[in-house]
DNA sequence: TTCTCAAAGGATAATTATTATCCTTTAAAA
DNA sequence: TTTTAAAGGATAATAATTATCCTTTGAGAA
């Protein structure tokens, strides 16, 4: 991504541009595996050494809140990241802390024809995410 | 649910019969909105005002780890539990903590028949969970 | 370009949920 | 009843996150 995207993507929401938000934005599309505040401030320091963790949990909130990122849901006490905010879901790998993205307009289209008939009392349905949990299956069985 | 049935559960999964755990599951039962390890702290307290707090934490763990009840996924940084540890969904309320249950074998159906077609590469799928985000829709527009 | 100032950042302290420690108590099997 | 590993209580420690408060800066106005 581009620096001229990133500015536009917080000009677009009337966010100041500074150069703290720039580095913490692109840490989060580099980085994989929906990171951590402290990944996205570890990998931030080598190109930015006087970025405050702070800032970078500020910066988080206000871009979650301005729908630029998303936050994670998880287990465990600590939050997640994920650039993309396009409708999709997660993997989650029972026994480990990966977590993929899973995009899959069939399934979404599937739920979205499915509570459109099948109505929740009550309730007007935002957003549908699934939590996919299971194994990662290494092929290696033939190595030894 | 009756003490002799939580007592089953209990020695059911090798774990000793206390009245700590006691208290605490019949509190997580009780308590609607998939409490808190501190709302159950406080529901306890009225009747075994001495149970410690590290005590509820840990006790939950050891549930959890067997499996009596489940850690509820929230964007928040304080966990929530479930007495609920049949297959079932769960209803977000995006703009208040409401956590509720959704159950729906006709979605667990279309679903387990839709990862069954369509694989993911490498995984293999051991649940599946909807996080169903939206609002509660108050039919009071009736009353002044 | 310079000025202005609300917004943003830095450093640090404070908070909050959770976990660990360590000694005491107790459930449950012998 | 005895035994003992498991469980609980009190308290301290940890770790992630949030608040504070002063300084700096982006960006619009002059």
């Amino acid at each position: 991504m581009s620096t001229e995207e990133i500015t536009g993507k917080l000009t677009e929401k009337g966010l100041k541009v500074t150069p703290q938000r720039m580095a913490i934005y692109e840490a989060i599309v580099k980085l994989k595996n929906h990171p951590t505040a402290e990944n996205i401030s570890e990998y931030i320091r080598k190109n930015h050494p006087n970025i405050s963790v702070g800032t970078v949990y500020k910066v988080l909130d206000v871009f979650a809140e301005n729908r630029l990122i998303q936050k994670v849901k998880t287990e465990k006490d600590v939050m997640r990241y994920d650039a993309i905010v396009e409708n999709h879901h997660h993997i989650y790998c029972s026994d480990s802390d990966r977590i993929e993205d899973y995009f899959d307009n069939e399934l979404n289209d599937l739920l979205e024809t499915y509570f459109k008939k099948k109505k929740i009392p009550d309730f007007k349905v935002e957003d549908i995410k699934l939590q996919i949990i299971g194994k990662y299956i290494q092929n290696n069985e033939t190595l030894t």
